[in-house]
RNA sequence: GGCGCGGUGGCAGAGUGGUGAUGCAGCGGACUGCAAAUCCGUGUACGUGGGUUCGAUUCCCGCCCGUGCCU
């Protein structure tokens, strides 16, 4: 059995339920591939699967890291490595579901080897620019990494990115990368589902769930989050909801204000998910992909279940 | 009824006698180690009918609608 089920799709979509229904028929084990649902203080706000899901399956990378630490595509993949041994090692069928498609994909395709950049050095290359702006910042990186020409001036996550490579290695990113990434794990097989629901479906699920996530407490979490005293800049920190809430615990905004604007990044935030999964995962058909169309629920399960079975069998 | 003010793209909101800001939303797209991040692209909009003008969203008149004050 060299199979692992990975499933993605935009938030909101059902991803979890049919991680879930899959774990259950086949005895499977569901593993966490969404990169806010891996930190530890919020729960409700991160839309992590309740204790009537967690009772029908095991789940793993749930909560695992503490909100003060960051995570990374490479950090995930080598857990993700570790729990699917794991699971098969007790003859559970992996489930990895997940909308971080970057870190999906790093697991079914690998990264390329790149040396880790120093927090020191991420932190030279913050201050850099914001002493010079991104324009001058571009410019000096691109003189000593003409490839890096490709790269926006106002987006500074990678410009940094590469900036801290460069300085790090002495070799550009782009060197890096051009070599090809250590590929998908020996011995695994992935079977890829991803969720593409009809856009007014998505946004209405999305809008209504942030409305749950209230009801649940979701302020209660930001609270507890903010009594922790954690730099703003760390990822956590910029979970959905979570910016909104804070906001609104500082009195700048009502929670009805606060409401609209969560439910709005969602919504943006899924929209950004459809794009990546359509283009990054659905038109490469190097792994077979069963596409559902619809939001997914489980009265969907006996359609979609039997088409998975026969392809987890070929 | 009189006087004043205003009617700009889905919304907010500048502005100009001739090349129609901008923001948000929507839509499309990018995406190799902070990715729920970071970014890019995208609109035959000037209430209506006349007039002035080489040319009106911009100037003038009527009308309609909204709004404030007065009667």
């Amino acid at each position: 059995m060299d199979r692992v089920v990975v499933i993605g799709g935009p938030t909101a979509s059902g991803k979890s339920g049919l991680a879930v229904d899959i774990a259950e028929a086949f005895g499977g084990a569901v593993i966490n591939a969404d990169s806010m649902q891996l930190y530890h203080p919020l729960d409700v706000l991160t839309a992590r699967p309740e204790a009537e899901d967690l009772a029908r399956a095991p789940h793993r990378l749930y909560g695992v890291l503490p909100g003060s630490e960051r995570g990374s595509a490479a950090r995930w993949r080598t857990m993700a490595l570790a729990e699917i041994a794991e699971a098969r090692g007790q003859g559970r069928l992996p489930v990895v579901v997940g909308g971080t498609g970057l870190y999906l994909r790093s697991l079914m395709e690998g990264l390329c080897e790149v040396p880790i950049v120093s927090e020191e050095i991420r932190e030279m290359a913050r201050a850099r620019h914001a002493a010079q702006g991104g324009e001058a910042f571009r410019a000096d990186l691109v003189a000593r990494d003409p490839a890096s020409e490709r790269l926006n001036p106002g987006d500074t996550a990678r410009l940094l990115r590469a900036w801290g490579v460069l300085e790090a290695t002495g070799r550009p990113l782009t060197d890096w990368q051009s070599t090809a990434p250590d590929g998908p794990p020996p011995g695994m097989r992935f079977v890829v589902c991803v969720i593409d629901p009809p856009r007014a479906a998505l946004y209405a699920r999305c809008d209504k769930r942030f409305t749950l996530m209230l009801e649940r407490g979701a302020m209660d979490e930001v609270r507890a989050l903010e009594a922790l005293g954690l730099d703003p800049e760390l990822p956590v920190m910029k979970a959905l909801g979570v910016p909104e809430l804070r906001r609104c615990l500082r009195g700048e905004w009502t929670l009805e204000q606060a409401a609209v604007k969560a439910q709005q990044s969602t919504r943006n935030y899924a929209k950004r998910q459809v794009t990546w999964f359509r283009h990054q995962l659905l038109d490469k058909p190097a792994h077979g992909c069963h596409a559902v169309s619809s939001l997914y629920s489980a009265t969907l399960r006996d359609a979609i279940l039997p088409s998975l079975e026969q392809s987890l069998r070929d």
